[in-house]
DNA sequence: CTTGAATGTTATGAATCATAGCAATATTGA
DNA sequence: TCAATATTGCTATGATTCATAACATTCAAG
């Protein structure tokens, strides 16, 4: 599964000996960081049955006891109507709980279950940033484009798989 | 339009006062940031009609003439089978140009369209660019939470709109 | 030559996300 | 007070993004 052994030399390692234009890009190097930190965390995340989306619902949540599912909303950037399905989940599994304070808005809280799986999330998403704080021992100031680089390739992406990280169609940048 | 005004006081300015646990998580960082560079550049490319994949992709493709469909896809992450609509539409405008060269591969190169579209792209993204570096003057090293953080509230994002940059919902982080 | 891999392609389904609209309620201000 | 407006949760719906599977053709290797 080596490449590297397959084609018997060293010399057109990473792709096609492709030039790479687009790595100087800092919007380019933040997106592959991103995605190479979200394909991590969702597959740690994954262990407990929860995408990263509804772990950091978990996590406002707990730390927002009775806010309500708009303001949720607002701070993650998620519009009113796609924010439904999401608690809606993460109510039916006994992990949130609503009450109606305002007739038109729904406190919601963390339940027993919820809080518990909340302490999970945060533990996984620990092991998972300090897998990547890793990368950034002691770096200094321009050294950030350099950061994003390693980030972007990651630390937990053996070739078993396709590039260092999934990359998304619509968004490169 | 500004809600500073609208609640005649400075206490609740965010979004409830409320508390935010995630905002010290570096792949939230990344990803905010990731996505308001993502909007900047969307917006800024949508002047020539091209999104960032697209633009992307010219760049690649200048900068490697003659290379085939699968390296951009692997090199870009992005699979076989979507790179396919990627570089038909930009063949279509007359940017790509596809010549067989193996039977099976396709070799791409720009049109005269094409490398006019890159330079334009060129010349957006390095202004795009340059609104987000203007954020980083003088980091260092540990700064790179702030610098993310910086980038995440963008250069260009007022609240004509809603938050500060779309947020994806499957990819929180 | 035969087996296996790669490339481009099609078709298809799942997931993500935005838009529009609605009913109920709350807020504002004349 | 009360009418206009805004907000909240919600539904429905379509567009876009993305992954999977399969296929025909062609190349590579034994």
């Amino acid at each position: 599964m080596n490449n590297s052994v397959m084609m018997m030399a060293m010399d057109q390692d990473p792709i096609k000996m492709l030039q790479d234009p687009i790595s100087s890009r800092l919007g380019y190097l933040l997106r592959r960081a991103s995605a190479a930190m979200m394909a991590d965390l969702g597959a740690a995340l994954a262990e407990i049955d929860l995408r990263p989306v509804e772990g950091t619902i978990l996590i406002l949540v707990g730390a927002n006891p009775g806010c309500i599912q708009s303001d949720l909303g607002r701070m993650l950037g998620i519009k009113r109507a796609n924010m439904v399905p999401l608690v809606s989940a993460l109510a039916t599994r006994g992990y949130i709980e609503k009450s109606p304070v305002d007739g038109r808005s729904l406190a919601l809280s963390l339940t027993a279950q919820g809080e518990q799986a909340r302490l999970a999330v945060e533990t996984l998403m620990d092991v998972h940033e300090s897998r990547f704080e890793r990368l950034l021992a002691g770096r200094d100031e321009s050294a950030l484009r350099r950061a994003l680089a390693l980030i972007a390739e990651g630390p937990c992406f053996d070739d078993t798989e396709g590039g260092p990280a999934p990359m998304s169609v619509g968004d490169l940048g």
